[in-house]
DNA sequence: AGTCGATATTGACAGCCATCTATAAATAAA
DNA sequence: TTTATTTATAGATGGCTGTCAATATCGACT
Protein backbone atom coordinates (compact mmCIF):
# COMPACT_ATOMS: atom_id res chain seq x y z
CA UNK A 1 0.00 0.00 0.00
CA UNK A 2 1.80 3.52 -0.93
CA UNK A 3 1.50 6.24 0.05
CA UNK A 4 -0.42 8.66 -2.19
CA UNK A 5 1.39 11.13 -4.27
CA UNK A 6 1.46 15.04 -3.37
CA UNK A 7 0.21 17.71 -5.09
CA UNK A 8 3.97 18.51 -7.10
CA UNK A 9 4.44 14.70 -7.47
CA UNK A 10 1.23 14.82 -9.16
CA UNK A 11 1.67 17.32 -11.39
CA UNK A 12 5.08 16.53 -12.56
CA UNK A 13 3.89 13.00 -13.68
CA UNK A 14 0.70 14.69 -15.20
CA UNK A 15 3.28 16.46 -17.24
CA UNK A 16 5.24 13.31 -18.30
CA UNK A 17 2.10 11.66 -19.11
CA UNK A 18 0.75 15.16 -21.23
CA UNK A 19 4.37 14.67 -23.39
CA UNK A 20 2.60 10.83 -24.34
CA UNK A 21 -0.79 11.81 -24.81
CA UNK A 22 -0.30 12.73 -28.93
CA UNK A 23 -0.75 9.69 -31.56
CA UNK A 24 2.14 10.80 -33.35
CA UNK A 25 4.77 11.46 -30.50
CA UNK A 26 4.26 7.80 -29.15
CA UNK A 27 4.54 6.55 -32.83
CA UNK A 28 7.84 8.57 -32.99
CA UNK A 29 9.17 7.26 -29.92
CA UNK A 30 8.41 3.60 -30.87
CA UNK A 31 9.70 4.07 -34.18
CA UNK A 32 12.91 5.30 -32.98
CA UNK A 33 13.14 2.82 -30.26
CA UNK A 34 12.34 -0.19 -32.41
CA UNK A 35 14.88 1.02 -34.96
CA UNK A 36 17.52 -1.44 -35.68
CA UNK A 37 20.59 1.42 -35.43
CA UNK A 38 18.58 2.98 -32.17
CA UNK A 39 18.64 6.02 -33.63
CA UNK A 40 16.57 7.80 -36.38
CA UNK A 41 17.11 10.68 -39.02
CA UNK A 42 14.52 12.75 -38.95
CA UNK A 43 13.93 13.06 -42.54
CA UNK A 44 12.57 9.50 -42.68
CA UNK A 45 10.10 10.46 -40.14
CA UNK A 46 8.11 13.00 -41.86
CA UNK A 47 7.57 10.68 -44.38
CA UNK A 48 6.30 7.47 -42.63
CA UNK A 49 3.90 9.88 -40.26
CA UNK A 50 2.48 11.73 -42.86
CA UNK A 51 2.39 14.84 -41.11
CA UNK A 52 4.24 18.65 -42.26
CA UNK A 53 7.79 18.82 -41.48
CA UNK A 54 7.31 21.23 -38.83
CA UNK A 55 5.26 19.60 -36.87
CA UNK A 56 7.17 16.45 -36.87
CA UNK A 57 10.29 19.14 -35.84
CA UNK A 58 7.61 20.46 -33.26
CA UNK A 59 6.86 16.67 -31.37
CA UNK A 60 10.50 15.93 -31.70
CA UNK A 61 11.36 19.40 -29.70
CA UNK A 62 8.36 18.51 -27.25
CA UNK A 63 10.17 15.35 -26.37
CA UNK A 64 13.46 16.65 -26.28
CA UNK A 65 12.77 18.82 -23.71
CA UNK A 66 10.57 16.45 -21.62
CA UNK A 67 13.78 14.18 -22.08
CA UNK A 68 12.68 11.44 -23.61
CA UNK A 69 14.71 12.03 -26.66
CA UNK A 70 17.99 13.09 -27.28
CA UNK A 71 19.30 14.48 -30.87
CA UNK A 72 22.95 14.45 -32.40
CA UNK A 73 23.65 16.54 -35.18
CA UNK A 74 25.89 14.50 -37.74
CA UNK A 75 26.43 16.93 -40.70
CA UNK A 76 23.32 18.38 -42.36
CA UNK A 77 21.09 15.72 -40.70
CA UNK A 78 20.08 15.30 -37.02
CA UNK A 79 19.58 11.70 -35.38
CA UNK A 80 17.58 11.19 -32.49
CA UNK A 81 17.47 8.56 -30.14
CA UNK A 82 15.76 7.55 -26.76
CA UNK A 83 16.97 8.08 -23.25
CA UNK A 84 16.70 4.78 -21.37
CA UNK A 85 17.57 6.75 -18.06
CA UNK A 86 14.18 8.86 -18.36
CA UNK A 87 12.06 5.94 -19.19
CA UNK A 88 13.06 4.15 -15.80
CA UNK A 89 12.10 7.58 -14.35
CA UNK A 90 8.60 7.77 -15.60
CA UNK A 91 7.99 3.52 -15.03
CA UNK A 92 8.90 4.07 -10.92
CA UNK A 93 6.61 6.76 -10.93
CA UNK A 94 3.82 4.95 -12.49
CA UNK A 95 4.00 2.18 -10.55
CA UNK A 96 4.20 4.31 -7.31
CA UNK A 97 1.22 5.93 -7.97
CA UNK A 98 -0.65 3.34 -9.62
CA UNK A 99 0.07 -0.28 -7.77
CA UNK A 100 -2.38 -2.06 -5.91
CA UNK A 101 -1.01 -4.55 -3.45
CA UNK B 1 14.42 -4.94 -29.80
CA UNK B 2 9.88 -4.58 -30.05
CA UNK B 3 8.16 -3.82 -33.14
CA UNK B 4 7.19 0.07 -33.96
CA UNK B 5 3.39 0.32 -32.69
CA UNK B 6 0.98 0.60 -35.73
CA UNK B 7 -1.25 3.68 -36.18
CA UNK B 8 -4.19 2.85 -34.29
CA UNK B 9 -1.94 1.11 -31.54
CA UNK B 10 -0.41 4.51 -31.29
CA UNK B 11 -3.90 6.24 -31.00
CA UNK B 12 -5.03 4.10 -28.29
CA UNK B 13 -1.95 4.55 -25.79
CA UNK B 14 -2.18 8.32 -26.47
CA UNK B 15 -5.98 8.19 -25.07
CA UNK B 16 -5.01 6.24 -22.03
CA UNK B 17 -2.33 8.93 -21.21
CA UNK B 18 -4.68 11.65 -22.31
CA UNK B 19 -6.54 10.50 -19.65
CA UNK B 20 -3.74 10.65 -17.03
CA UNK B 21 -1.95 13.91 -18.33
CA UNK B 22 -4.17 15.79 -15.79
CA UNK B 23 -2.52 16.29 -11.98
CA UNK B 24 -6.07 15.84 -10.39
CA UNK B 25 -6.88 12.75 -11.93
CA UNK B 26 -3.55 11.34 -11.29
CA UNK B 27 -3.75 12.66 -7.72
CA UNK B 28 -7.76 11.23 -7.56
CA UNK B 29 -6.09 7.85 -8.76
CA UNK B 30 -3.08 8.06 -6.67
CA UNK B 31 -4.83 8.88 -3.15
CA UNK B 32 -7.66 5.83 -4.02
CA UNK B 33 -5.27 3.44 -4.44
CA UNK B 34 -3.62 4.52 -1.33
CA UNK B 35 -6.56 3.94 0.70
CA UNK B 36 -7.00 1.40 3.60
CA UNK B 37 -10.35 -0.03 2.31
CA UNK B 38 -9.34 0.54 -1.41
CA UNK B 39 -12.06 2.77 -2.26
CA UNK B 40 -13.22 5.98 -1.60
CA UNK B 41 -16.48 7.92 -1.14
CA UNK B 42 -16.66 10.94 -3.68
CA UNK B 43 -17.47 13.13 -1.10
CA UNK B 44 -14.06 12.97 0.66
CA UNK B 45 -12.58 14.03 -2.51
CA UNK B 46 -13.80 16.77 -3.17
CA UNK B 47 -12.35 18.85 0.10
CA UNK B 48 -9.08 17.40 -0.71
CA UNK B 49 -8.39 18.43 -4.16
CA UNK B 50 -9.68 21.89 -3.51
CA UNK B 51 -12.32 21.29 -6.82
CA UNK B 52 -15.56 22.25 -7.16
CA UNK B 53 -17.77 19.23 -7.08
CA UNK B 54 -18.54 19.11 -10.75
CA UNK B 55 -15.01 19.40 -11.82
CA UNK B 56 -14.11 16.37 -8.98
CA UNK B 57 -17.23 14.68 -10.76
CA UNK B 58 -15.99 15.18 -14.14
CA UNK B 59 -12.37 13.96 -13.50
CA UNK B 60 -13.86 10.91 -12.17
CA UNK B 61 -16.64 9.94 -15.04
CA UNK B 62 -13.55 10.67 -17.46
CA UNK B 63 -11.49 7.69 -15.14
CA UNK B 64 -14.47 5.93 -14.91
CA UNK B 65 -14.97 5.66 -19.07
CA UNK B 66 -11.41 4.90 -19.60
CA UNK B 67 -11.73 1.92 -17.34
CA UNK B 68 -9.20 2.66 -14.56
CA UNK B 69 -11.83 3.05 -12.05
CA UNK B 70 -14.97 1.64 -10.88
CA UNK B 71 -17.56 2.76 -8.94
CA UNK B 72 -20.28 1.37 -6.59
CA UNK B 73 -23.59 2.96 -5.19
CA UNK B 74 -24.09 2.42 -1.41
CA UNK B 75 -27.24 4.51 -1.07
CA UNK B 76 -26.54 7.82 -1.24
CA UNK B 77 -22.64 7.80 -1.54
CA UNK B 78 -20.60 6.41 -4.17
CA UNK B 79 -17.58 4.35 -3.59
CA UNK B 80 -14.74 4.54 -6.34
CA UNK B 81 -11.81 2.00 -6.63
CA UNK B 82 -9.07 1.29 -9.11
CA UNK B 83 -9.61 -1.65 -11.72
CA UNK B 84 -6.19 -3.49 -11.47
CA UNK B 85 -6.88 -5.44 -14.65
CA UNK B 86 -6.97 -1.94 -16.79
CA UNK B 87 -3.44 -0.69 -15.37
CA UNK B 88 -2.25 -4.20 -16.13
CA UNK B 89 -3.12 -3.74 -19.75
CA UNK B 90 -1.63 0.08 -19.98
CA UNK B 91 1.88 -1.52 -18.55
CA UNK B 92 1.99 -3.90 -20.96
CA UNK B 93 1.42 -1.08 -23.74
CA UNK B 94 3.62 0.73 -21.93
CA UNK B 95 6.66 -1.83 -22.28
CA UNK B 96 6.19 -3.06 -25.20
CA UNK B 97 6.01 0.72 -26.95
CA UNK B 98 9.55 2.07 -24.87
CA UNK B 99 11.38 -0.59 -23.61
CA UNK B 100 15.05 -0.68 -25.38
CA UNK B 101 16.68 -3.89 -25.60
C1' DA C 1 30.00 34.43 -51.56
C1' DG C 2 26.32 31.54 -53.34
C1' DT C 3 23.48 27.47 -53.51
C1' DC C 4 21.18 23.49 -51.88
C1' DG C 5 19.16 20.35 -48.54
C1' DA C 6 17.72 19.55 -43.67
C1' DT C 7 15.86 21.35 -39.57
C1' DA C 8 13.93 24.99 -36.56
C1' DT C 9 11.05 29.02 -35.69
C1' DT C 10 7.19 32.20 -36.29
C1' DG C 11 2.50 33.44 -36.67
C1' DA C 12 -2.11 32.17 -37.18
C1' DC C 13 -6.18 29.42 -36.62
C1' DA C 14 -9.36 25.76 -35.19
C1' DG C 15 -10.62 22.49 -31.91
C1' DC C 16 -10.28 20.63 -27.46
C1' DC C 17 -10.52 20.73 -22.33
C1' DA C 18 -10.47 22.10 -17.30
C1' DT C 19 -13.08 24.87 -14.67
C1' DC C 20 -16.94 27.27 -12.84
C1' DT C 21 -22.08 28.40 -11.74
C1' DA C 22 -26.55 26.83 -11.96
C1' DT C 23 -29.56 23.15 -12.11
C1' DA C 24 -31.20 18.47 -12.27
C1' DA C 25 -31.42 13.67 -10.70
C1' DA C 26 -31.15 10.17 -7.17
C1' DT C 27 -31.55 8.47 -2.52
C1' DA C 28 -32.83 8.52 2.33
C1' DA C 29 -35.43 10.15 6.17
C1' DA C 30 -39.16 12.66 8.39
C1' DT D 1 -44.82 14.60 -0.07
C1' DT D 2 -41.31 17.50 1.52
C1' DT D 3 -36.69 18.20 2.85
C1' DA D 4 -31.80 17.39 2.95
C1' DT D 5 -27.68 15.35 1.01
C1' DT D 6 -24.92 13.43 -2.58
C1' DT D 7 -23.80 13.10 -7.29
C1' DA D 8 -24.42 14.14 -12.26
C1' DT D 9 -25.46 17.20 -16.17
C1' DA D 10 -25.80 21.53 -18.93
C1' DG D 11 -23.95 25.63 -20.59
C1' DA D 12 -20.34 29.09 -20.82
C1' DT D 13 -15.67 30.64 -20.87
C1' DG D 14 -10.64 31.07 -21.00
C1' DG D 15 -6.50 28.86 -22.03
C1' DC D 16 -3.89 25.46 -24.19
C1' DT D 17 -2.25 22.83 -28.32
C1' DG D 18 -1.82 20.40 -32.87
C1' DT D 19 -1.48 21.83 -37.37
C1' DC D 20 0.00 24.31 -41.40
C1' DA D 21 2.30 27.89 -44.60
C1' DA D 22 5.94 30.90 -44.69
C1' DT D 23 10.35 32.01 -43.31
C1' DA D 24 14.70 31.64 -40.99
C1' DT D 25 18.79 29.06 -39.59
C1' DC D 26 22.33 25.79 -40.06
C1' DG D 27 25.74 22.94 -42.38
C1' DA D 28 28.03 21.17 -46.55
C1' DC D 29 29.77 21.85 -50.96
C1' DT D 30 31.39 24.40 -55.08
Amino acid sequence: MPASLTESQSTELASAFKVLADPIRVRLLSLIAASPEGEVCACDLVDTLKRSQPTISHHLGVLCDAGFLSRERQGTWIWYSVVPERWAQLRVAFDSATVVV
